[in-house]
DNA sequence: ATCAACCGTGGAGTTTAGTCCATGCTTTAC
DNA sequence: GTAAAGCATGGACTAAACTCCACGGTTGAT
């Protein structure tokens, strides 16, 4: 197929499809060529983008995903491998979200703050934070 | 004081000194300039260089630290204004922490179903997902 | 004949917040 | 007198994952 017919097939855009050949995320032997020079995608292509979408709407990157697809076409994506990348991504996930927490605290903070420092309840007086002592 | 004492002061490089001045987030005026052309920064830019970084500590970024500022400056960085700024942040930052917590999620979800589709307990089997059907 | 819609390539731009480099002048210390 | 350290300027480079553009060839419909 056309790479037109392949983006409506992956939902991705050609421009996407494009650059994931230019990163050597997939490949189009110099033979699979029509006449006119028009690539040709072979199913295959297809199924290798379907697979990358998919592991990478589990929160990996987009290099991450083709080494486990890699991992899996080498017939050495086990379990134990892929259980360990997901543990991974799930540290860091937990690590993002603790930090989010945290600024979210701070904010919620400065909320409270800025309303008590004001000269009470006008609330169009300067906020008393923000401001070094 | 000159950049270099204004970096140990703030606790920034030069380079991200610069980059500020680039960016218009600090100014020094042309005739703020020492016989030998260097720049002389005065304490205010000292102060306005410590309340941006405070500000951005909070989670925003530089450029809406700046519009903080500059809000304050104004004397409309009322309470009102900087509550509803911070209020969105946290309506931002619960999103964010609402699509890790999904991520999160469905990792769990992944890890559990590789194991429970090794064939048993076989941890070094391929892992039956990442497998289109 | 011509227009839209499609294809190819190469390269630039986007975002954020800087970092690093080259070049060249100034000042300070030994 | 010379080396190190500090200063100024302008511009390139970084990550990530695209998106957009220009230019040109091809195909299909009218």
């Amino acid at each position: 197929m056309l790479i037109g017919q392949l983006a409506q097939r992956t939902g991705l855009s050609r421009d996407t499809i494009r650059f994931y050949e230019k990163q050597g995320l997939i490949k189009v032997g110099r033979r699979e060529r029509r006449v006119n020079n028009y690539k040709e995608y072979s199913e295959a292509v297809l199924k290798r983008l379907l697979l990358l979408n998919k592991i990478k709407s589990y929160g990996f990157t987009l290099n991450e995903s083709a080494e486990i697809i890699s991992l899996l076409e080498a017939d050495l994506g086990t379990c134990n491998q892929i259980s360990k990348a997901a543990d991974k991504k799930v540290a860091v996930i937990d690590k993002k979200v603790k930090e989010l927490l945290d600024l979210r605290n701070s904010l919620l903070k400065i909320i409270t703050d800025c309303k008590k420092g004001c000269s009470s309840p006008n609330l169009e007086d300067n906020c008393p934070l923000f401001v070094l002592e």
